[in-house]
DNA sequence: GATTTATGCAACCATAAGGTTGCATAAATT
DNA sequence: AATTTATGCAACCTTATGGTTGCATAAATC
């Protein structure tokens, strides 16, 4: 899923989805200096990724953010954040105990 | 810097140094199924998006975790989320507030 | 001084990624 | 019914990416 975010057109992608509305694919691609088709894939890639959703409405494809599994992300972050500051944490003991 | 993130061997280079630990390109490659320079390269990524720090000893090079650019990520991630929770609290009001 | 041990540099290779174009299909419009 | 408009499918192209190998260098160790 960082692999996913690692594109800065899909990170502004995501942006654009970020205000919790339902867009086309050609809603999302206007503006970009990409084909239609290119931002079709990237949509694909964040779709499976699981950070957007898809429904079909008419003749259009609607897609969501899904900011559940941003948390996703977000948590592993955490976690290795926490882990070091942990081990810094320990740092400080070891350093103040010095005589 | 989520492209450097977006890669299971380097995922796991930073887990190993999520402790806090300075570990050598050798030490890091261990148990690696991929070659000590595949493993520079990786590190080099990883160097080139700040999330490590590289300093030499006699004939070893040192990397050694650097958090604060993993709160960087973090915060683009929260900025999402919240601006997406801000949308959802908006349309919670408004569902509330039919008759 | 000779030999390990830890890296760096550079060429090379195969596959994946991001992009394009052309044609087909399906739903709205006129 | 004819025409737009929004997509999907598939082939194709170029460049990045992840990986390898061979050789050079520099610091420790014998």
């Amino acid at each position: 899923m960082f692999a996913a975010l690692g594109d800065a057109t899909r990170l502004g992608l995501i942006g654009r989805l970020s205000d919790g509305g339902e867009r086309s694919i050609v809603q999302l691609g206007d503006g970009l200096p990409i084909s239609r088709q290119a931002v079709a894939k990237h949509l694909d890639v964040l779709l499976g990724a699981g950070l957007v959703r898809r429904t079909k409405s008419g003749r259009e494809v609607l897609f969501t953010l899904q900011p559940q599994s941003l948390a996703e992300a977000r948590n592993w972050l955490d976690q290795v954040e926490s882990q070091w500051e942990g081990t810094l944490g320990r740092f400080k003991d070891f350093v103040e105990n010095q005589p």
